[in-house]
DNA sequence: GCGTTAACGGAACAGGAGTTCCTTTTATGG
DNA sequence: CCATAAAAGGAACTCCTGTTCCGTTAACGC
C-alpha cells in the first residue's frame, strides 16, 4: 500500500551508481554546451551512453535531473582560506568565487543550474542547500574577526559572506560588467569596510 | 541582393503594433505562470488570439521573444526619488527593487527573463542594456553624494548602485533567502558605508 | 479611395521529445 | 553459487512543437 520506492533507491550499488555518475557528468556536459534552454533527455541519454528510457525513469524532467547534479556538486566542497585578517580571507572568498564564474567551464554550469532554479520549486531548493552549505562553511571567517574586534559584535555573519559573492553574481547573471578580479577585490573591500561600520549588525548603521 | 527587411520593419504601424503589444502582453502572462522552461509559442499564440504562424514568423524562438519583451520593459523607465541625503536615495531605490523583486507578477516575471538570459547569448545583450538605463538612471545620486561631500571624490557611481541591488538579485536568484524589507534597508546602509570608506573610490580602500 | 504587397492566419505536414511495454542484465540476500 | 526482482535497455508508439504552403486581410503610398 506504501508509495513505491524511488527507482535507484532499492539496490543503489554497482551499475546503478554507475549510471548515476555517467548520467551526471553528461548532463555537466550537456548543459555546459547548450545551457538549460537546449538540454533534453535523449541527449544526455546518448552521451552518458545510457538507455533513453533509463533517464526518463530515474530523473523524468530537465528540472529533477539537475537538482540531483546540485547535490552531488554539493558533496564537494572546497576547503576555506584562513590568512588571519577578515580583508584576507574574504578576498582569498571572493577571488575564489571570481574564478569559478569567469571560468569558461564552471561559469557556464553555475549559470545553467541558476537558470533552472528560476524556473522549478525543487531545483531552487536544491541550489539554496548547496549554498547554504557553502556561506556556512564560509560564515566562520567573520565570527573570528568579530572575536578579533575587527567588526563589531552581533555581526550577520552569513549576510557578510554572501555580500562579498552577491556582486559577482550580480555582474554574471544581471548587468554583464567584466568579471575581473579587481572586481573582486572590490566585493570583499567593500563588505570589509561595511561590516566595520556596523551594516550587519542589529543595533544599526553607526559608523563604528 | 540585399537582405530581406525582418517582417514587421517595414509596416510597423496598425494591425503590425497590435500584434506585437497582444504577444508581448501575452508572452510576459505566459512567462509568469510557466517561467521560461515550461514556454511554448504556440501557448503564446493562443493567449494573444494571433496566428501561431505569425509568432514563428516574427520571432521564431523563445529567447528572441524574451529579448524583445525585454526592450519593450527597456522604455518603462521609473523615476528616481531624490531625498537630499545619500542613504535616504539608496534607501529608496533597495525598497523599489526588492517590492518589484518580491512582486508574484513581477518577481516571477524577472525571474524568468533572468534565466533566458543566462541561456542565450542575444537575450543578455537585451538585459544588460535594459539593467544599464536603469542604473545609469540612478546614478546621478551618488554623484551628487559626492559633490556634497559624503563620499570621496572619484567614487564609481554605477558600482554603488550595483551594490545596492546585487545582493537583493542574490537572495531572489542563488540563496533564496528572503526579500523583506530589512533586507533592503541593510543593502543600502552597506552600500553607503562601504561608498564612504572609499571601497569603491580608485585610491583603495582606505577607512576614510 | 485604390492598388500593391507586407503581414497575418488557417491547415496540413514533419520531426523529435517523452511514454509505454516488454526483454535482458545484474545487484543483493541467502 | 543460486534465486529473486530491481534496474537497465530496446523498439514501437503518441502527441505536440515548430515548419511550410498558400489564401486572406489590411497598411501605406499615390
Amino acid at each position: 500500500m506504501g508509495t513505491k520506492a524511488e527507482p535507484g533507491s532499492v539496490r543503489p550499488g554497482g551499475r546503478t551508481a554507475r549510471v548515476r555518475a555517467a548520467v551526471l557528468a553528461a548532463a555537466a556536459d550537456a548543459l555546459v554546451e547548450h545551457g538549460v534552454h537546449g538540454l533534453d533527455l535523449a541527449d544526455v541519454a546518448r552521451r552518458a551512453e545510457v538507455g533513453k528510457t533509463t533517464v526518463y525513469r530515474r530523473w523524468g524532467s530537465v528540472p529533477a535531473l539537475v537538482a540531483d547534479l546540485l547535490e552531488d556538486m554539493a558533496e564537494q566542497s572546497l576547503p576555506r582560506v584562513e590568512t588571519g585578517a577578515l580583508l584576507g580571507d574574504l578576498t582569498a572568498n571572493a577571488r575564489l568565487v571570481r574564478r569559478t564564474l569567469a571560468d569558461p567551464r564552471q561559469g557556464a554550469l553555475f549559470r545553467a543550474v541558476i537558470a533552472a532554479a528560476a524556473c522549478d520549486e525543487r531545483t531552487a531548493r536544491a541550489l539554496h542547500r548547496f549554498y547554504a552549505v557553502r556561506i556556512a562553511e564560509w560564515a566562520p571567517c567573520v565570527e573570528q574577526a568579530v572575536e578579533r574586534g575587527e567588526v563589531p559584535e552581533g555581526t550577520d555573519a552569513a549576510e557578510v559572506v554572501r555580500a562579498v559573492s552577491a556582486p559577482l553574481y550580480y555582474r554574471m547573471l544581471v548587468s554583464g560588467d567584466p568579471l575581473d578580479e579587481a572586481a573582486a577585490d572590490r566585493c570583499a573591500r567593500a563588505a570589509v569596510a561595511a561590516a566595520r561600520a556596523g551594516a550587519y549588525a542589529p543595533a544599526g548603521p553607526g559608523r563604528g
